[in-house]
DNA sequence: GTATCTTCTGAAACGCGTTTCAGAGCAAGA
DNA sequence: TCTTGCTCTGAAACGCGTTTCAGAAGATAC
């Protein structure tokens, strides 16, 4: 394969012009322009990518880091991310963790090896103490909350969100009110709990449920719920795909939502609409796609930066 | 930032020692060895990706094509990938098209700009005949049916399976079916319609509803479906998010499923569980998996496979 | 006519790790 | 003793596009 030497053997001018051909630059001769450009159709040339990458230092790729890459939660997220990437010329490097720390690093390690530009985390087992250290090899941006002023942040704010969410449930009339949260320990799942604790005067430590992250585990809350004795008289939800798993799983026992128990979700994913979840609607496309961006601006020089979101209530019929 | 030639005059060897040690190469003595080991962690050496990729003209990459990255169906597919691009210590770089011929167009460059070991390629608008315009620059592995000797596909069966859940319908009793089916030209679409018309007795063109993709799509279809004189008794669908949606806006309806229209999905999806659907079981995470191990396979001098995969009937209660 | 720009060109160095090749030193086998 | 074969080492070339620097030629300004 042809590379900028032949051409400009085969063109009769130095490396230099060819190069500058490439990248027109105005300081070219007509008549020079013409003979490059015919070489370069004659030998078939193909601009190899991973020299200018070597030469320039700029990879043109961030990383992205999420636990997994089927779960629908990030699919919104990634999907603002791609069409932000693609629109400025970067790639996307997913790097799936499956929660575990030792994948963390490694996703992380490529910011070192310069392999990447920038990371972009979805979540994340590992401290910000321990993220810090990754800064002075790039920019990174978390979608959660907490980070430490050099780690930009686009999150949601779940305190806030959680709040209103509550705060839609007893303009409902509901006042016993349970949460299903996801992994217990995850900083959001603690801003949840406040919320709830702050929020909610029937709070019952029993009324929170952890452990729920898809829908197969929402199949398997109906029975744990049920058992209960006493019960909330309302749900809240952190995932749709939770309460959607929940709420076939009651349906199936023909027991009526939400006469029996209401519930509210949380994302706004499309399939919920289908069944009439009531909601919160989290605008996570827009959050990867600033996530992106701002990754970008730091590239260029920009400060980090910290944005919290909130979300929105999206009317069903599960309340 | 040190590189190879710092480490070298650091520890008083050459550079090819210092690559000798990076590469854990026999033919070192234990002394050199050491002062190696010493300067580099005293310099703090972070091996350079990039001029390894240069040199080596391997990147540990390929170029994951597929219309969007937050459609369920893909979900599956992807996380075998993913899965298996780990394991060997590649990285999957997304490519988004929405199904845009430019976009697919741009991915595959990345093959011909050396920025990419291969490419896998989950959807396409692109002809065969032009995708193996790129073959020469490294392998190219679909998920679809119909490629050439030169690209590797691992597919589902799309004729065989539609065939077989189409028995299933009709073991259960029902004879007049109706298929819902997502691009109407696609080659998938095209093997469905096939299957449709040579095992469905009464088949009919206005039971083919064409443009269905997402579960909006199946909430759509709800009201299309109810608004026609003449109905089939059963519907069988090419994805269980159209399902899904058609499924729920029949419960809002109050329609009752399967008395009034059977149903039978496509994918095997976790969500479709919840609800009962019954559905025809994909192997997307196997065909994920396998997608990378031919491509890495082929990377080694293997020849392109073609594989086709059938599906499994899973029981619901949409039948 | 001289000074100052502007335009155009190319040699060489750079980014950085790997690989080839030649050779030195030393031990085992004939 | 001589040959053969390891073990160990490093100079130089390689992969390939970009950038710096020096300089030539022609144009404009004073």
């Amino acid at each position: 394969m042809a590379n900028i030497r032949d051409i400009a053997k085969h063109a009769d001018v130095s490396v230099t012009t060819v190069s500058r051909v490439l990248n027109e630059h105005p300081y070219v001769s007509k008549e020079k322009r013409t003979r490059v450009h015919a070489a370069m159709k004659e030998l078939g040339y193909l601009r190899n990518q991973q020299a200018l990458t070597l030469s320039t230092g700029k990879t043109q790729r961030v990383v992205v880091i999420l636990p997994y890459m089927d779960h629908p939660y990030y699919g919104l997220f990634v999907n603002g991310l791609a069409k932000a990437a693609l629109e400025h010329d970067y790639r996307l490097v997913m790097w799936q963790t499956e929660y575990k720390l030792s994948e963390e690093r490694q996703a992380l390690d490529l910011l070192k090896h310069r392999e990447v530009d920038g990371a972009i985390v979805l979540s994340h087992e590992m401290s910000f103490k321990e993220m810090e250290t990754y800064r002075a090899y790039g920019p990174i941006a978390v979608a959660t909350v907490g980070a430490p002023e050099t780690i930009s942040s686009i999150h949601v704010d779940h305190y806030a969100s959680f709040v209103s969410g509550i705060h839609v449930l007893q303009e409902h009339g509901y006042e016993e009110i349970g949460i299903i949260l996801s992994r217990s320990h995850s900083p959001s799942s603690l801003a949840r709990q406040q919320a709830y604790f702050d929020e909610v005067a029937h709070a019952r430590e029993q009324w929170i449920w952890t452990g729920y992250l898809t829908s197969e585990d929402g199949i398997r809350l109906a029975e744990t719920f049920l058992s209960q004795k006493e019960r909330p008289r309302a749900l809240f939800f952190s995932s749709d795909y939770v309460a959607l798993g929940f709420l076939g799983e009651m349906q199936r026992r023909d027991i009526k939502i939400p006469q029996e128990v209401a519930m509210l979700g949380f994302d706004g994913h499309p399939i919920g609409h289908a069944f009439g979840l009531s909601t919160m609607l989290s605008p996570n496309e827009e959050i990867g796609r600033r996530l992106f961006e701002t990754t970008l601006a730091e590239m260029n020089g920009a400060q980090p930066e910290t944005h919290g979101m909130t979300v929105s209530y999206q009317v069903g019929t599960t309340l």
